[in-house]
DNA sequence: CGTACGTAGTTGAACGTTCAACCGACTTCG
DNA sequence: CGAAGTCGGTTGAACGTTCAACTACGTACG
């Protein structure tokens, strides 16, 4: 019970003791996690988590070409955050731009030969690292758990954010 | 396989399909969810979401008075991210800081009448986001589920990056 | 005692993300 | 065709976090 935090109208219904400590586990496992698999990056790889994961959708297209705005909806980034990133990889010469053929107002992000090679060779180290800070640490029962708990998440803030 | 590491040696163990939607699934999710959770403290409330965080664990003291790395260790920030986070704080009247008695390196930071009002105010609209965004998205059991994966992650990244 | 080392917190610069403003290119429709 | 609106991408400034260097205090050990 508590406040007659007038105007609202609705009692707000509050976290019971349970939910409130599976939410403050939720919050730092997640900080935790992020920063410890960013660490590993920035100590043993030279790219970013970030930067890495641009690399990997570029890889998986057939042509190592992806549209800037494909990128941006694919990595949950804005399209400002991509062009930045783009930039800084493209003057490391991880990737360069191109014109989309068809429309002028496109641009396409191609995997260069060196991108590709610095991809091929810290894909391991970054794998093990997923594997050793949640992956294996988890059973299968559980990795699918959170995965299928992430999935809902997912889709529910998609649609609070249809931007 | 799984040889020792000398070299490169080693094959890597990649992740299987399913494994790899599952990852790819909590990434965004995660991505998402703070997005989501984080615009919606800026759009509706006048404090950020690692601020409302650090209000609450002050109001958790009976004293409104936590120690500055007492605060870092149990947000899992950097002493220096705290420094600058109550520093914009205290500028804008929600925190002050005193010196620890007893310690002269130490200083509390200490919750405001002003700061306590912003979060009285502020809480049902953070927990009613919370609730929309992940805790009614998930069943109960789905939920605690995602708890208790996360605790075992955090735990895994606390003895990785002992520091 | 004093030297050396660890702890607590701050500082300022560098870095990456966000935001708002912007421009050129496509689309719709009168 | 031409105007209005949308889409795709970039730009630069503002903001928050990180990092390294630094001050000051505490602790241990010779």
């Amino acid at each position: 019970m508590s406040d007659p935090v007038t105007g609202t109208g609705a009692e707000p219904r509050w976290l019971d003791a349970e939910q409130q400590r599976h939410w403050r586990t939720y919050l730092e496992g997640v900080s935790r996690f992020i920063e410890a698999l960013g660490r590993e990056h920035e100590r043993h790889l030279s790219v970013s988590l970030n930067e890495y994961e641009l690399l990997v959708r570029l890889s998986e297209s057939p042509t190592g070409t992806v549209r800037m705005s494909v990128l941006a909806d694919g990595l949950a980034h804005s399209r400002s955050r991509v062009t930045h990133t783009v930039g800084r990889m493209e003057a490391r010469g991880l990737v360069k731009r191109v014109a989309t053929p068809g429309d002028r107002r496109g641009v396409d992000c191609v995997l260069t030969d060196t991108g590709r090679r610095t991809l091929v060779s810290e894909a391991p180290a970054h794998v093990a690292a997923v594997r050793r800070l949640m992956v294996d640490a988890l059973t299968p029962e559980q990795f699918a758990a959170l995965g299928d708990a992430m999935a809902v998440v997912a889709r529910t803030c998609r649609e609070a954010e249809p931007d």
